[in-house]
DNA sequence: ATCGTTGCAAATCGTTTGCAAGACA
DNA sequence: TGTCTTGCAAACGATTTGCAACGAT
């Protein structure tokens, strides 16, 4: 099996879902990969990309934002009462991934995690609720704004 | 120790910090306290409450919600895709409640536990996180809809 | 050549604000 | 009475839409 990098991923999905790599989309792919751990919200990807093409619309990054969203590249996170950041969503393993955010600084960190297992079994006994998927996220304060 | 009822804890929390018991106030707490299980959004509530009284104002139910999620006696819930909820919050042991949501009809079902206190331990040590709080959704389908 | 995609501007949605009038303590 | 609270309408910010022009396959 031939391994394939995050951007021929993503490429291969619009292709296979009928849908053009634009340059617009290329460019706003490169932005996402490129600050991947950022949870970028979309603001400020438009204003990534709006560097690398100044005649780049709202609209358009809108709009792929969303797509990628349906297509199940990006992950909407509800983070706080902040706005709505996205997350990467290339691994397909992400049912045990939970999310650290930081009090303080407000940053997001990734955990990968399998021992919510337990817990699933359990409320799919109790409740006789089929569980697909969990999203789970840690407040608290991270390792440097503790100190 | 003597046991307040829901209504009289809120009333108590409002006075406590020097806020007025208002006729509109009173009939927003009560659809929130009647329709709990609900979590309803702004809008729900509005509308319930305007069927109590044709003239309160939009603006008033808006300001009244967010002055409740600053007394803590409401919890935005970002659930889904969907609009920001309502979940009442006057147990105080909030840290142990995890939310069921279903795919398919919408509904959300609180879950009381604390098996996640072992995941918390270990992402103490694991990333030095001092976690203060955490929020669970478990996604996937109702007992009803399964069928 | 076709049909998806884009940029622009206007529209829309939910929410917030300024202000004068009204009501609770 | 004094201050907090309200209703109204206007303002706001983020996102979406209609449309004609453009561009990838």
């Amino acid at each position: 099996m031939i391994m394939m990098s995050n951007i021929e991923k993503i490429y291969k999905i619009l292709k296979d879902n009928n849908y053009k790599l634009t340059n617009q989309r290329e460019k706003i792919i490169n932005v996402i990969l490129k600050h991947e751990k950022e949870h970028l919200n979309s603001e400020e990807i438009y204003d990534y990309v709006k560097k690398e093409d100044k005649s780049i619309g709202l609209a358009t990054v809108y709009r792929t934002i969303k797509l990628f969203v349906n297509l199940d590249i990006l992950t909407e996170l509800n983070l706080g009462d902040e706005s709505v950041r996205y997350d990467l969503n290339l691994d397909f393993d992400i049912h045990n991934h939970h999310h650290l955010i930081c009090n303080s600084c407000g940053k997001v960190i990734e955990v990968k995690d399998d021992s919510l297992e337990i817990l699933e079994k359990k409320i799919e006994n109790e409740y006789n609720f089929q569980i697909s998927n969990h999203k789970c996220k840690f407040l608290g304060l991270c390792k440097e704004c503790k100190e």
